[in-house]
RNA sequence: GGUGGGGUGGCCGAGCGGCUGAAGGCGCCGGUCUUGAAAACCGGUAGGCCCGUCAGGGUCUCGCGGGUUCGAAUCCCGCCCCCACCGCCA
């Protein structure tokens, strides 16, 4: 969520970042509601500071009036009676004043708090306006000794490749079929080795994260309230990527949604918290299956374990104080982690500066890791997939927009101990089993087989290779 | 599913119609003492919003919403959430 404040304050700002990211949102109109809003404000607040000075006075007064009229009689009674209605009714009057402009702010309200959440983050000055993923834009490339993406994998490595489609099927990884039979399209089941090098993948990933970064393990629920979608950002752009659960229609209290990324959980976690400043930056890291229901992707990318409805993520925030070059120092090292990581798998990648029409309502900056994966693409000659880089990562830098939704602050010793909204980031440590797509095509031999990284091997019983 | 008990400041916890935006404790900050530190003692310390250049002022908030009352953390009604025990069960 956007500061108020500073959108009162330069309203341009933030029509432009709209407008780079291409949300339609009227800010005019928010700005008027806001405008009405004060105003309403201000006229309530006088009216009831009048209204309590008036009963502070009339307390002690009443108070001597009942007495008094105890021990009058006839006409001194009731002038006395008299009196007494005339002062309680003053602040009454008062009240029903009050009232009315409480009914105002009532009113506008709603509205405005909707407005205010679909305000994006506006993206960073140093990001490339585009509009859409065509236009981001590449930043570095790495690949391991002896390959070269830029040629045909033949080149590299003397034989013709497989998909990871035939490699599942060949090597009994993966069955489909009833995966769907099960749960509809998207859907699949993991099998022996498939199974256990999805499992190595992410225990691998989790324990580099712990290990050799320090950082904090958590579990995540992946069913949680509304609320919690709202406040970590997903929500309300969100909202038809996730699974619904009604739980109000069988009359239980609230409805659930499955989480899509274990960033919610881990964000989630300090909602209206006030952190010590010592305690910061804090890392930490969890492993949650995730669920979407790829709405609007009807079509696309539908064979194979490219874009499925559950996976499994290890993922990774950071949540720090509220400093431009810290948060972006984190980002640049959370990059840098994933980097480290995809070069000890020798999977090649390549990093992209997401444009701004890319960047989703929260983030004021985010990088994209692609991995090369030689079965996708388009057909070569041959009619076989000439390989293309394809998202398996995405590290997002997000200011103080989340924590602001969320109410997570601490208190910043700098300004005094002032309240201040933490600034948070997140990225992907590894999602499986698309992260199985390159693993499996990169490091499939000649003779069929798939030789296992050497850093997943003890978390497959010390064999070297599939098949 | 049944029956109870609760939701109060950064945390714990008292208050159960006005003097309570809230005792006390912990934590934190400042000071005294000390060569230094600890201990002890003294003092300070909620958050949001609005107005204001500042100083400052106002208002809201004791789970949420409504009501009673001149006045509500305190009484009434509705809702949400949490906990404990029992039953069922991974």
């Amino acid at each position: 969520m956007i500061d108020l404040k500073q959108l009162r304050d330069d309203p341009e700002r933030f029509r432009e970042g709209a407008r780079r990211k291409g949300v339609d949102v009227d800010i005019d109109r928010l700005l008027a509601l806001d405008e009405k809003r004060r105003a309403a404000m201000t006229e309530r607040e006088s009216l009831r500071a009048e209204q309590r000075r008036l009963e502070k006075e009339a307390g002690p007064r009443i108070g001597a009036l009942m007495k008094e009229i105890k021990s009058a009689d006839g006409a001194k009674k009731a002038s006395l009676e008299a009196e007494l209605a005339d002062i309680r009714g003053a602040p009454a009057k008062l009240k029903e004043q009050v009232q009315a402009f409480e009914q105002q702010i009532a009113e506008i309200e709603p509205e405005l708090n909707e407005l205010v959440l679909q305000v994006p983050m506006p993206p960073d000055p140093d990001v490339p306006v585009g509009a859409s993923a065509e236009e981001n834009v590449e930043i570095r490339t790495w690949s391991p000794e002896g390959f070269d993406p830029s040629k045909p994998f033949e080149s590299s490595r003397g034989f013709k490749p497989k998909t990871h489609l035939e490699l599942l099927r060949d090597l009994g990884l993966c069955d489909f079929e009833r995966g769907v039979k099960m749960a509809g399209s998207r859907s699949y089941v993991l099998t022996g080795d498939g199974f256990r090098l999805h499992q190595a993948c992410l225990r691998y990933a989790f324990d580099f994260m712990v290990d050799k970064h320090g950082f904090a393990p958590m579990s995540v629920p992946v069913i949680v309230r509304e609320e919690c979608m709202v406040n970590t950002g997903f929500f309300p752009a969100g909202r038809d990527q996730a699974y619904h659960i009604e739980e109000s229609r069988r009359g239980g209290g609230h409805d659930l949604f499955l989480t899509g990324t274990g960033e919610v959980g881990l964000m989630g976690l300090h909602q209206d918290e006030i952190l010590d400043e010592s305690k910061l930056p804090l890392q930490y890291v969890t492993v949650s299956t995730c669920f979407r229901r790829e709405a609007g992707a009807a079509g696309k990318d539908t064979a194979g374990l490219f874009r499925i409805h559950q996976f499994d993520k290890v993922e990774q925030v950071v949540i720090c104080r509220a400093d431009e070059e810290e948060s972006r120092d984190w980002h640049t090292k959370m990059i840098g982690y994933v980097e480290e990581l995809l070069k000890s798998l020798e999977i090649p990648y390549r990093l992209l500066q997401c444009c701004t029409g890319d960047l989703g309502v929260k983030n004021a900056d985010m990088i994209d890791i692609e991995s090369w994966m030689p079965g996708r693409g388009p057909n070569g000659e041959d009619g076989r997939p000439v390989g293309a880089y394809a998202e398996t990562h995405s590290a997002s830098r997000l200011y103080d927009f989340q924590c602001r939704r969320l109410n997570m602050r601490y208190r910043d010793e700098k300004s005094g101990g002032a309240t201040t909204f933490c600034h948070s980031l997140n990225n992907t440590v590894l999602a499986s089993p698309r992260i199985l797509i390159p693993v499996l095509e990169m490091h499939q031999q000649e003779d069929g087989s798939v030789k296992i990284p050497a850093p997943l091997r003890p978390y497959m019983g010390g064999a070297e290779r599939i098949g």
